[in-house]
DNA sequence: GTTGGTACCTGCGAA
DNA sequence: TTTCGCAGGTACCAA
C-alpha cells in the first residue's frame, strides 16, 4: 500500500507547513481509517462546494474556491509549502483520504489533486453533487469531508426518492446500488435541464461503498 | 492593469535566462507600452514566417521555425530557462507584447505560447499572414514583431483593398474596423479553401485598435 | 500504451 | 470599465 518513492518530501513540507492542522500525523497511506475515532461531537462546518463537471472530470482536481481556500485552508505561497503540502481528511465514514492541496499560480486557484480523482470514483460523485468540508473545534483540529448528492428539482413521485431524502442518484438493494441515473454523457448540467435526465440501470463498482463500517448503513 | 500576483517566478526566469536579450525589464503586464521607444532607425530583420492554420487556432501558439529559433532565439534547454522564458516584442505602434517562449520537447519544436492568442486576435491574423521578426542593432537589441497580410491571389476590384496594400481582412471608418471578413468560423483554413471566406460586416472590439499610438494612423 | 499527477494556460462571466 | 475567479483545457512526466 505504501508507494515507495512517493510522499516523502510532501512529508517533509506537510510537517514544516501551515496553519492548516492536517491529520498528517496518521500515517503515510493514501487511505487510512482512524483508530481514535472521535465522537460525531463538536465540528465547525467550514463551507460546502457543488462540484462542477470539471470537478468530477478527467482533471483530476477540486478547485478549493477562492475565499474559502484563504480562510480556512491557508497555504504559505512563499514559504515553504508553496509547492504545496499534504491535506488529511476524514469521510463520514472514517476512512481517511489524503490529498494534495496546493495553489496554482498560472489560473490563482486553490486545489486538491492527487488523491482527488479516488475520492471522486470511489463516492461515485457526479457534477452537482455538495462536498462539505468541517473542522472539529477540539484541540485536534481534524478536517473532515462529506458529500451529500445535488439538490435537484425533479419530477415528484416519478423517480425514487429514499429515505434519507436523497433523491434520484442512487436505489440500493443489500447494500449494492442498482439504480444510476446519469445526464446521458453530457457535460453541461444544470438545475434547468435535471429533468431531461435519462434513467440507466447499472451496477455501480463495490469500491462505491464504504468498505468499512458502511456495508449496512449507505453512508454515502 | 497589473495582474500583480502572477509573473514572478517567470520573470525570475526570465532575469536568470539566456542569451536571448529581451526587453523583460520594462514590467511584468502582458502586454505594455514602451516609453523609450527609439527612432524606427537600426534593425536588423531576423526572419518572416507564414502563419499555419494552426498558429491562428485554438492551439494558442507559434511555431518558430528551428533553423530560426535556434539561430536568433537560442534557449538553454538544460540550463535554467529550460521550461521557457517570457519574452518582449513590441509591434509597430510601440505596443510590447509578452510571449512565452519554450521548447517541446514532445515535438521538438520551439514554441511562442502564453500571449500568442491575443496577439492573433488583436491583430485579427489569418492563416497565410506573414509574421515578421526583428532586432534593433543598438546595444538595447529590443525585439520586434509586425505582421503583413497574406499575400493571396484575390478577385480584383470585389474586395476592399487599402492603401497599404493589405487585403480584405479590415476596412476602417474613423480608426474602427468596420468590416471583417473571416473564414465563416471554420478552424483549419488552407490556402485551398482561403478563396471561399465570406463577407462578414461586424463592428470589432475596440481593444482590437492599438490604443496609443495609431486610432488615427491605421497601424494593423 | 495507458493512466494519473503536476504545472502550465485561456476564455468567459461576474463583480 | 477592467479585474478576478475559475471552469475547462494542454503538455509532459513518471509509474
Amino acid at each position: 500500500m505504501l508507494r515507495k518513492h512517493t510522499y516523502q518530501d510532501e512529508l517533509l513540507q506537510s510537517k514544516r507547513a501551515i496553519a492548516l492542522t492536517s491529520s498528517a500525523e496518521l500515517g503515510s497511506t493514501a487511505c487510512l481509517f482512524r483508530s481514535d475515532r472521535p465522537t460525531a461531537a463538536a465540528r465547525e462546518k467550514l463551507f460546502d462546494k457543488a462540484l462542477t463537471p470539471s470537478d468530477v472530470g478527467k482533471l483530476n482536481r477540486l478547485v478549493i474556491p477562492k475565499q474559502h481556500a484563504e480562510k480556512h485552508f491557508p497555504l504559505q505561497v512563499n514559504g515553504p509549502a508553496c509547492k504545496g503540502t499534504l491535506v488529511n481528511f476524514e469521510d463520514p465514514c472514517g476512512k481517511v483520504w489524503r490529498f494534495r492541496y496546493s495553489y496554482w499560480n498560472s489560473s490563482q486557484s486553490y486545489v486538491l489533486t492527487k488523491g482527488w480523482s479516488r475520492f471522486v470514483k470511489e463516492k461515485a460523485l457526479k457534477a452537482g453533487d455538495l462536498v462539505g468540508f468541517h473542522r472539529s473545534t477540539g484541540p485536534e483540529r481534524h478536517l473532515f469531508i462529506d458529500m451529500k448528492p445535488r439538490v435537484t428539482a425533479t419530477v415528484p413521485g416519478v423517480l425514487p426518492v429514499q429515505a434519507d431524502s436523497r433523491p434520484l442518484q442512487v436505489m440500493r438493494l443489500f447494500g449494492v446500488n442498482i439504480v444510476n441515473v446519469s445526464t446521458g454523457g453530457h457535460r453541461e448540467v444544470d438545475e434547468s435541464s435535471a429533468g431531461k435526465r435519462l434513467l440507466e440501470i447499472k451496477f455501480l463498482p463495490p469500491a462505491q461503498l464504504c468498505k468499512r463500517q458502511c456495508l449496512g448503513a449507505l453512508c454515502v
